[in-house]
DNA sequence: TTTTAGTACTATGTGTTGCATAGTAGTAAA
DNA sequence: TTTACTACTATGCAACACATAGTACTAAAA
């Protein structure tokens, strides 16, 4: 019921589905543990915080599109290191096509509306 | 509890947010009625539906974004034309920035990810 | 006149996801 | 023993896209 619209919130909403693209592509590179998704998904200017990234590796896990490993920690309790099954790269290959298209979609409507 | 993860929901989870951003680009030309707006984003491949634009336009309105005039058809019920205030168009700059900002980091990654 | 088709708007409920918050469990230094 | 730090888990909320069904108006077909 606060039917707000602000830009903190729409940056949120604009994140859904992307997240999912981020975070697989940057285990395209290889096995991370969250920690360490995090810090990579910061340097390039996409926050996502942990609340965030563990139920959505557990999604991509259960459908079968990730698995992980435990390794354990000198500094704390062991990590779960994750890593791309199969499919998911296959599934990466989709969701970078969704994406481009969309931004196409998209650059082209905000073009051509400011040639107005 | 259906825990699929598929190219046609991711779709409709990236659509989240910029859905709202394509709506006030295309009423930054001039106003329009709801169908029209469908139409004109059907046309740049960003597909939306009746019932999701409906409501968009609704919470639109109650934050002020935008305002509407009734026009009778001759063609059917009449027409509500929505049109940008002065803080709708604030906004659509806003998210504007929001978007640029959201296409750049996660090319970067994706980017990245693929020279790997 | 009544029925059908087409158009435009309204109302309601569901599923997914991002996020806040709090909690558990392990290591290591104070 | 306490505190700080790290890593993972669990729960609940809010927002939004979308499906679905319904109302109301005009105009043509039966």
């Amino acid at each position: 019921m606060k039917q707000t619209i602000n830009t903190e919130n729409t940056q949120s909403q604009m994140r859904k589905g992307v997240l999912e693209l981020c975070t697989l592509s940057v285990l395209a590179i290889g096995e991370a543990y969250p920690t360490e998704i995090i810090e990579q998904l910061k340097s390039s200017k996409m926050m996502i915080v942990e609340g965030t990234l563990y139920p959505l590796l557990t999604r991509l896990k259960n459908a079968n599109y990730l698995t992980y490993r435990w390794e354990e920690s000198t500094s704390g309790p062991p990590r779960k290191y994750y890593k791309l099954t199969p499919e998911g790269e296959a599934l990466l290959k989709e969701l970078e096509n969704t994406w481009d298209e969309m931004v196409d979609a998209v650059n082209k409507l905000l073009k051509e509306n400011k040639n107005k």
